[in-house]
RNA sequence: CGGGACGUGGCGAAGUUUGGUAUCGCGCCUGCUUUGGGAGCAGGAUGCCGCUGGUUCGAAUCCAGUCGUCCCGACCA
């Protein structure tokens, strides 16, 4: 958690009382969410939205400079697709969505709200996959899905929620193997450089793959209240797909062969990370790259002649380089401070009558209150230089505390002990690789597996829960 | 889906035990005064008491059902 500040916001409440009442009031009062009378379906108010317009803008702009196009497949789903992948259909059966009528006539198949769409891919790449000339095909789809979760909470877990879904197919193992890899990189990488979120890289166990999956590929961060949330995913398929939906090309020998494939994607899952990654007691703290307005404006007695329109004048300039609010409404100017750090706006400039005189204003940084006095000259060296530092302060306070709640563990009574003494968090420790290990540590600690990380530590020689010797050092978490 | 708590103007609550005029704070509107950390005064508006049904002369209050929210489990991006 972030060092004590003082607590200027008292419609939120702190962490510390409640985590999951913070989160519920933060994501209301700083108007992301209002919810509807379907539950679990939820309005994602225009704030909100613009979060993931930005998240959408640079993970498209990533896509397209890797060579990947975007396409758009259909909503609904017909049963019989659905079930041509045996791991597939029983993975997502229990939560999918079914349409049986049109207006009064009963359907003669029902069909399937999206819950994901390999199965739609899958068909298309049947059509259209012929020669190793047709392939790699490299798609991509923003769209929304749908499934029919029991327990639902704002942008963690939605009946219907906001994701990009990557669908490719490949010649060769190996080709889909590294477009496996590259999009999970990406992924990581987006959370660093723009999220400031770091993130755990790694595959998950065979228990907690994507159904229909050869093998699944997870980033896992690090919550505030030391709970685990994946925050994206990428699959590979091998040719399991493929040979299930019938997908085949003639290669350059002229036999026919199947295509391997992958699929990955991240969600507005991610607008839940980034509150519960930098959020503090006053709400919202957003990394500049993906905030709706980096910085606002707030003129000081702007009804005294002058300032409102130097107040214009500052903001249009600063407009030419950085996203700005001007805020020229009649609330007080302690209101606005308050409802601005609430919607977690990077950068604060005060700018009144005192200021103007002097030539410079006054910039407050919301990540730790700091208020310094700018020259007006500096304004377009500051700002930006600013924007860049409260990024890397918020992603190094972000590895500071996942280094702190991350604990090495070689036995059960230490991993015990470790989340008793510091709270929930990262447990490394070893494991033989049998699922019945996987099930006992969650069983007697609490902490699941979340993946198992490239970057491999040897913690111990010996299984944490059977003593027989480690395959694998495991990240353990407490997850959402 | 199991266990628990809760739905009363936009928000937060009181009233429900023991049925009898719908209450308070904040917000909202109008005007004036204000403006460097959620401004002050005056006047004003806003309620199918979540929804459906039942009991009753009469229901926010009692009963049944249902929908939604939150918490704890199981499931999950």
């Amino acid at each position: 958690m972030a060092e004590k500040q003082k607590k200027q916001v008292e419609e939120i409440t702190s962490m510390e009382d409640d985590f999951a009442q913070w989160y519920t009031d933060v994501v209301k009062k700083a108007e992301l969410v209002e919810y509807t009378s379907v539950k679990g379906c939820m309005v994602i108010r225009p704030y909100g939205y613009a979060i993931w317009e930005n998240i959408q803008r640079i993970l498209d702009g990533m896509f397209k400079a890797t060579g990947h196009e975007n396409v758009y497949m259909p909503l609904f789903i017909p049963e019989s697709l659905l079930e041509k992948e045996k791991d597939h259909v029983e993975g997502f059966a229990p939560e999918v969505a079914w349409v049986t009528h049109g207006g009064k006539e009963p359907l003669e198949e029902r069909l399937c709200v999206r819950p994901t769409s390999e199965t739609l891919f899958c068909e298309h790449y049947a059509h259209i996959v012929q020669s190793h000339r047709d392939l790699p095909k490299l798609y991509n789809q923003w769209v929304s899905v749908v499934r029919w979760e029991k327990t639902t909470r704002p942008f963690l877990r939605t009946r219907e929620f906001l994701w990009q879904e990557g669908h490719t197919c490949h010649a060769t193992a190996e080709e889909a193997w590294q477009e496996t890899r590259q999009m999970l990189d990406i992924y990581a990488r987006f959370c660093e450089e723009s999220l400031a979120i770091p993130v755990i890289k790694g595959p998950k166990t065979e228990s907690d793959k994507f159904a229909g999956a050869v093998s699944t590929l997870a980033i896992e961060a690090l919550m505030h209240d030391g709970k685990a949330l994946q925050a994206g995913t990428s699959h590979y398929f091998g040719d399991g797909f493929a040979k299930a939906f019938g997908i085949q090309y003639s290669n350059k020998e002229n036999t026919l062969t199947y295509p391997h494939q992958t699929s990955w994607g991240v969600t507005t899952r991610l607008i839940g990370a980034i509150i519960m990654a930098h959020g503090d007691d006053n709400g919202l703290v957003l990394p500049p790259a993906v905030a709706p307005i980096q910085v606002v404006v707030v003129p000081i007695a702007s009804h005294k002649p002058g300032v409102l329109e130097a107040a214009r004048e500052l903001a249009g300039r600063i407009g030419a380089f950085a996203r700005v609010k001007i805020d020229e409404s009649d609330n007080s100017p302690g209101w606005k401070f308050a409802q601005y750090e609430m919607q977690g706006v990077p950068l604060r400039l005060e700018y009144g009558p005192r200021d103007i005189e002097q030539g410079q204003c006054v910039l407050v940084r919301r990540d730790n209150g700091e208020k310094t006095t700018v020259p007006l000259a500096e304004l377009e060296a500051t700002i930006p230089a600013q924007l860049q530092a409260l990024h890397d302060s918020l992603l190094q306070k972000a590895k500071d505390n996942r280094e702190r709640h991350t604990y090495r563990c070689a036995s059960l009574e230490e991993i015990k002990q470790a989340l008793r003494e510091n709270g929930d968090g990262f447990v490394y420790a070893m494991w033989c690789g049998e699922e019945a290990c996987e099930d006992g540590v969650k069983e007697a600690t609490g902490v699941g597996s979340r993946c198992i990380p490239f970057d491999q530590e040897q913690i111990a020689d010996t299984c944490v829960f059977c003593g027989k010797p480690s395959q694998h050092m495991v990240c353990w978490a407490v997850a959402y």
